[in-house]
DNA sequence: ACGTTGATCAACGAAAGTGTTGAATATGTA
DNA sequence: TACATATTCAACACTTTCGTTGATCAACGT
């Protein structure tokens, strides 16, 4: 019944808590272990191995083997949907109203599914 | 212990439903009652209104008072601050990585908190 | 005043999220 | 082999989320 499946579901909810945003934007500084990624916060080293296990799950990092540690890296695919989601809203801001209508006339052609994305 | 209250934790959460992302999509092309935005939807108006209540608590909406109607507007300043954040990673895929070191330098003088954005 | 329509509030149950502790697994080193 | 290090798994508790039903509130029309 519950909890959205969709791949920008799941990545947005990823994205919804600061500690995860937090291991992205160290991980965007370069690779890095869990015990590297832990460090500077104040939950348990279990924690944050799940919170990465998140990550990896909805796609926002890949890991790597080197003996035992697992080094993460940030993979930006999702972040490029996230990016393209907000595309239609984009314009408003920007003003460019007549993109707008260009774009929802394109986008009700192909359709999108409103209901999912 | 639990739920990020942060405004960018806020709104991501926010938009990390499908329903919910469809009804500001809905909401992009123009404002909408509460009963015409539930139409398109197989959960109650109850459940819809209660979608409606976490996206204007998130910002992402704002509603007016027209006699028994309440018609919801799409309100961009949160949609804004992905747009922000997602900036830092948006160097990433576009290949621009000597911007990507002067952005680094520039936000860890001026500081935007990394544990927290 | 009365009934209708639009919307919210309240209580409930099921499911999922986040943290903890303690055990397990895997690899490297003496 | 034995031990230390890196990481994950499992069980548990608590909180939050999401949907439902039923009641309530507010503004309209007759």
């Amino acid at each position: 019944m519950y909890s959205a499946t969709d791949p920008l579901s799941t990545t947005l909810s990823a994205l919804a808590d600061p500690t995860r945003r937090a291991l992205l934007a160290r991980l965007s500084e370069g690779e890095a272990t869990v015990n590297q990624l832990a460090e500077p916060f104040d939950i348990t080293l279990q924690a944050v191995s799940r919170h990465l296990k998140v990550l990896e799950t909805a796609g926002l990092i890949s890991r790597g083997r080197e003996a035992q540690w697992r080094p993460c890296k940030l993979e930006t695919a999702r972040l490029q949907e996230v990016d393209g989601w907000l595309a239609r809203y984009r314009m408003f801001w920007e003003g460019s109203f007549d993109k707008m209508g260009a774009y929802l006339e394109e986008i009700t052609k192909g359709d999108q599914n409103g209901s999912k994305n």
